[in-house]
DNA sequence: TTCCGTCAAGTCGAT
DNA sequence: ATCGACTTGACGGAA
């Protein structure tokens, strides 16, 4: 298991090529039992390879696709068609135990909890039902976290924060698994910290350096207890680009800064490239040559 | 076989 | 007003 100053690696949800993916669904009108099924085994195959490539690169953590169970939130989903991929899940979670690789999840941008409104935040729930129930089908312990975002600011982040927290309160289970990120835009590391939220926090440094803040390491490494944190890395693009974006690879230097604020402490880190492995297989190469 | 328009969902800011 | 950014581009019909 490939460890740097206590740091360990890992990508998510596919190859750069594409070609091995947990994320491969169809069109909502083509929605049927033989359409799920077809795209879930699929998913499941390739989730294998992908813990297959992510031992042979070392690494200890890995992101599974929220696809895995196509449209499995949406109402037109029908209840029974979970009995068969339940099965499939349980039947894998033996051979996952066999992987020392962490599994995580997160969630698309359509999970807002502090939304105002009543239907964003009911879908919200169920698609946080579904990630929760996929990840006990698979056996994986409350190291397998789920992470969100706040979302929008609405009316301010204030209300917009008094309203995820009253969430939280309200649906108990969501401390079980659930994590939140900072973001590019609005909700700061400062801004989680002193939301004082009952659920960890992820630091995700290139959301940072777009829309940074002041805090101490150690506060956000005291959120997760007894368990070991998830942070995100990634680097801006070469060239032109829209704010926020993520770039093919991740910098040595960016890696560097991370290492300076979390080096030595005991972290999973996901690089969050386009170039998926090949980026981590690149920033292991470009580190090594100087000796880390 | 390749190409390109389209796809469940939220929210925001850049253009 | 529209587009496209976010954790991820893949599907599916046309050429």
């Amino acid at each position: 298991m490939l460890e740097i100053e206590g740091i360990r690696l890992g990508f998510f949800c596919s190859t750069q090529d594409g070609k091995v993916t947990t994320n491969r669904k169809f069109h909502l009108k083509n929605l049927t039992f033989e359409r799920v099924m077809e795209a879930f085994e699929k998913n499941l195959r390739d989730f294998e390879l992908l813990l297959d490539l992510s031992l042979s690169l070392g690494c200890g953590v890995f992101r599974l696709g929220s696809d895995m169970v196509p449209f499995a939130s949406h109402p037109n989903f029908k209840r029974e068609w979970l009995r068969p991929i339940e099965e499939a899940l349980v039947g894998f979670s033996r051979r996952l135990k066999d992987y020392p690789i962490r599994i995580t999840m997160h969630p698309g941008q359509f999970v807002v909890l502090s939304s105002p409104k009543e239907q964003v935040l009911s879908a919200s729930l169920r698609e946080l039902e579904y990630h929760f129930w996929l990840l006990d089908r698979l056996g994986v312990g409350r190291e397998g976290v789920v992470v969100v975002h706040v979302g929008g600011l609405f009316e301010g982040k204030e209300g917009a924060l008094k309203r995820f927290k009253k969430v939280l309160k309200e649906q108990g289970w969501l401390t079980e698994r659930l994590v939140v990120e900072n973001d590019e835009r609005h909700y700061t590391v400062e801004d989680l910290l002193r939301a004082e939220l009952p659920i960890p926090i992820v630091y995700d440094h290139y959301h940072h350096t777009l829309n940074p803040s002041n805090f101490q390491p150690d506060e956000v490494l005291s959120t997760w207890g007894d368990r070991v944190p998830e942070f995100h890395l990634s680097s801006k693009p070469e060239g032109r680009h829209r704010f926020g974006e993520h770039g093919e690879w991740v910098k040595r230097e960016d890696f560097l800064v991370f290492l300076r604020l979390f080096g030595g402490r005991r972290v999973d880190l996901i690089l969050e490239a386009k170039a998926k492995e090949k980026a981590l297989q690149r920033l292991l190469t470009e580190i090594k040559s100087i000796g880390l």
